[in-house]
DNA sequence: GTCTATAGGTGGATAGAC
DNA sequence: GTCTATCCACCTATAGAC
């Protein structure tokens, strides 16, 4: 078991700091001097936490994708039906929009081909476990009839993640969040289940 | 009238490179000593062209924005119902992605916050004028009846430039271009009008 | 238009004192 | 664990010869 870790711990607040550059600016566009700046610390000092940028990066994805998955179990555990838990998880999304960030790992996967291999298998494991999470709420949805759509659950977990990733992408050019739900709201609704006489 | 510029044009062949270097790696991650290797030239040459690195970066956006209007123009003057428009505007995007390149303005819209204002504005432009595309094909179309969809033309608009966009960001990562091409059928599926009695 | 040479800055990373 | 000091590579950009 590990030891507990305050949540004010050094590594931590690094990677508090440097997640937040990662999401607004890009990994390639932080640097450790930013990271320093904001801790009121040396350069050196981050050395020992982080030996070098690549692991600082690993690290950083791997708390992402924890974290991540983590909220997608806790919907679960809501046992809520497919519509709810569809509609918790684009609310996961916005609310890191709603700080001018960009979803880690989807400003990462605009920066994948520059990235160490750790990194890159960081990335495709948090979108497989994106997948998988949609493709068994889809699945079960659909068996129980709280939603509708053609074809594989994969592919329409596909669509649904293109489309949240690529709306946040356009609403931070706009600096305008109502798009992004907007969006969100319309890529949920193609999945409803159209009640058959309902006055709409 | 301008003068007319051969194809092989110098700032032409750096605008190339250069393209091609910030859609698959980024703007902050590619340098004037890349494109100098590429082209058999040196640094300080491509400063005779472009002076900063920002000029060139607004180079690139205008010019994209032009080829990527100019095709949709194209897309237009053919006469086609609004299904084959929205297929061919697809076409665009997964034609970018077969040389495993991002579109630059999605690219450059990851790296936003770290961009000259110049280019934001340019960025904006690009997805204002591909907005204003979408929306003139799905209003005529839904006139017509040839597509069906819920609500204002600009918010259907914007989930198919999110999911287009996000698409492309996915499929990087897996190199999968198949996946993105999924992602668009399913996309543009959303909007077709149901076909009574049709066997499917 | 292209070159050599270089300035001036910042990048990630290390050595070694405390 | 944090510091000072430093290394070296790379960055954008400029001056001035050809």
């Amino acid at each position: 078991m590990a030891r507990p870790t305050v949540a004010t711990d050094t590594s931590t607040r690094i990677l508090d700091v440097a997640e937040r550059l990662v999401q607004k600016r890009g990994f390639n566009a932080f640097s450790y001097a930013d990271v320093a700046d904001a801790l009121n610390v040396t350069k050196a000092s981050l050395h020992y936490h982080f030996p070098t940028k690549a692991e600082l990066g690993a690290c950083l994805i791997e708390r992402y994708r924890g974290s991540f998955l983590g909220a997608l179990q806790r919907i679960n555990d809501a046992h809520v039906d497919a519509v709810a838990q569809l509609r918790a998880y684009a609310a996961i999304y916005a609310d890191v929009l709603e700080n001018d960030r960009m979803c880690l790992c989807g400003m990462l996967a605009a920066e994948y081909a520059t990235l160490p291999a750790a990194m890159q298998d960081g990335i495709r494991r948090f979108f497989d476990g994106n997948e998988a999470w949609l493709v068994s709420v889809l699945t079960a949805g659909r068996r129980k009839q709280q939603i509708a759509f053609a074809g594989r659950p994969v592919d329409a977990a596909r669509v649904l993640v293109a489309a949240l990733e690529g709306a946040m992408l356009l609403a931070r050019s706009r600096q305008d969040a109502t798009q992004f739900r907007t969006v969100a709201r319309r890529s949920l609704a193609d999945l409803r289940v159209v009640k058959q006489a309902a006055a709409e």
